[in-house]
DNA sequence: CTGTTAGCGCCTTCAT
DNA sequence: ATGAAGGCGCTAACAG
């Protein structure tokens, strides 16, 4: 592998002046660098970007790390990431955390330990309390990406939860429902707490009774089926609303246990859903997070911060869309018909 | 940021000693060792992974890229590439070509630089011809996933396309199928290929007439459907066979276009198939390959060209497995009772 | 069993 | 407009 020493030998000149005109860092003569351009050319020499980043104590890297890189969301979100980081000419390194609060301390620890410049973490449901306040001290920022983080100063990118889950009652609502189960699952996780809160919120909105509600929160997938399933056997519930992809994957597998159809029988809607959601039968109505915006937001926050070490801490929070499907339009064209 | 300077100092050792505590690569008295053990506590030290890289040219990390890390196969690889790689103590680095022949070419440049190990490479239908060989010059090996290349010896890791494909034939064959359409999709996709070429051995140990099948392929997804949806308007093809995951999404849409319904009066089957099969309504027949596995495989032959560069190329070919849903089912019984 | 020292390839003052 | 030279933090001979 050629060195600048050896493109320097070549071009009859300095190493200090091939990494200027590498770096464009000062002016040197046409007809000197041409030489050096030269002397790359025929050499074939390449920056040592690791001697470099030794050298700069900055790597032009960036780390992300996911709880599931498996999940639409999450896939799209590193998509966003990758994309937008290398835009600026950032490469990305991945590491994922498969929910497990060890990996994910592991994880970091790697890319830290390889001196990303910044660091966008989607954190497990159950991350280690003082892992957040340790990264603190580190040097690279961090930013924290869908998972987020009520108590400290940090930056952030999420979605509006509350108000899309308050906008998915009013309309379930409006359809003509009354008594909904909620598969809230894990309130550890922010995201899954804000959509339970918003479901509060709509209640209260359409004056419903809580005691007609069915809430099931909890990390008990099976339990979760089991206690849903029984509940449909009697046909009162008219609306099923999930508040994750795998939490729709456990609702719809109940509803199937108890017998019941979508949507003929009861209505059903999810948060973030499927991969090609019109090829699922029935098409579901799903409130969609712009996954692949947030993962550039997020990239955005970080070099921002990169920059600007100092600056008060942002939390950004995207819209999300309501996509009717065919999920929740049985029962109104039922109440239609009565 | 402590250095072994000052672990060292602390100490009352040199950094030689410091740095074979640290690699064990030298006998250390026991107690020069727990003095070394304690300033390293006391310091917080943690390794320089880049003057460390740089000094062993040697980075313990490795580069995947795949064409789209969203679709579920690409997602399950890249899950067993990183898995394994963290079993090892490698990081990895993932980038994403879009099936894009440009991109790709950056990303490996990228990587490349980044002074990977290794390198596993799902390319991209279109890869530039000259990449591989180019590639042949570097000293990072390479291992081919999934996408494979005849021409060149090269440690490639994929699956037994031909194989599974006939079986799949042979499977419908057996339920009285005799006229079929295939969605074969890019043919300079070697999978796409060979599971095409099983399609053909399929028909002869059938001993079926060509002029009855319908075989479609290139990148022209809108023309496809069109094909495919104005042939299934006449009822006398009963079964359609997708090659891949995008592939099975057009021939659904197309077979929802010819207002055709699976199972009841087409079958159906893909390759690779969807997330969560049995959410799909039909559930779909497919043949699934071992995609963790292959990421597994991918790894381990790397890990061994590392060692020996020079051994000669291994090709690693693994076995798919047809799991049968109710997409193929309605057939078999309309003939049991006609 | 331990210490001294020469780089790895690059960027960056400081001179000229 | 260009060069010389010192280190970034670490590993691996080479010497004791």
């Amino acid at each position: 592998m050629a060195t600048m020493v050896d493109v320097a030998r070549i071009a009859g000149v300095s190493i200090s002046t091939v990494s200027h005109v590498l770096n464009g860092t000062r002016n040197v003569e046409r007809s000197t660098r041409e030489r050096v351009l030269a002397a790359i050319e025929e050499t074939g020499y390449r920056q040592d970007t690791l001697a470099r980043a030794m050298r700069r104590s900055k790597t032009d890297s960036i780390g992300l790390v996911v709880s599931d890189a498996g999940e639409p969301a999450f896939a799209e979100m590193a998509h966003g990431v990758e994309n937008a980081a290398a835009a600026h000419g950032l490469t990305l390194l991945l590491a994922n955390s498969a929910e497990d609060a060890e990996r994910e301390k592991r994880a970091i620890r790697t890319l830290l330990d390889r001196r990303v410049d910044g660091l966008i973490l989607a954190r497990a449901a159950n991350t280690a309390p003082d892992l957040l306040p340790s990264l603190q001290n580190e040097k690279a920022p961090l930013v924290l990406l869908d998972r987020l983080y009520r108590d400290l100063p940090l930056d952030q990118v999420g979605v509006e939860n509350r108000e899309s889950m308050r906008m998915l009652m009013s309309h379930l609502h409006s359809l003509g429902h009354t008594r909904f189960a909620v598969v809230a699952g894990d309130t550890r996780v922010p995201a899954l707490t804000e959509r339970l809160d918003g479901f509060f919120d709509g209640m209260r909105d359409a004056h419903l009774d809580a005691a007609d509600q069915l809430v099931l929160t909890g990390t008990g997938d099976d339990q979760i089926r089991a206690v849903l399933a029984r509940d449909l056997s009697d046909f009162s519930r008219t609306a099923v609303i999930a508040c994750s992809t795998p939490l729709a994957v456990t609702a719809l597998t109940a509803i199937e246990d108890a017998g019941r159809a979508t949507p003929e029988s009861v209505a059903f809607a999810t948060f973030d859903g499927f991969s090609y959601p019109d090829l699922f039968r029935p098409r579901l109505t799903t409130v969609r997070q712009p996954a692949f915006d947030m993962g550039v937001a997020a990239v955005s926050l970080l070099l921002e911060r990169i920059e600007a070490p100092e600056g008060s801490p942002r939390t950004v929070r995207l819209r999300q869309t309501l996509e009717l499907r065919e999920s929740t339009e049985a029962f109104a064209a039922s109440e239609i018909h009565s």
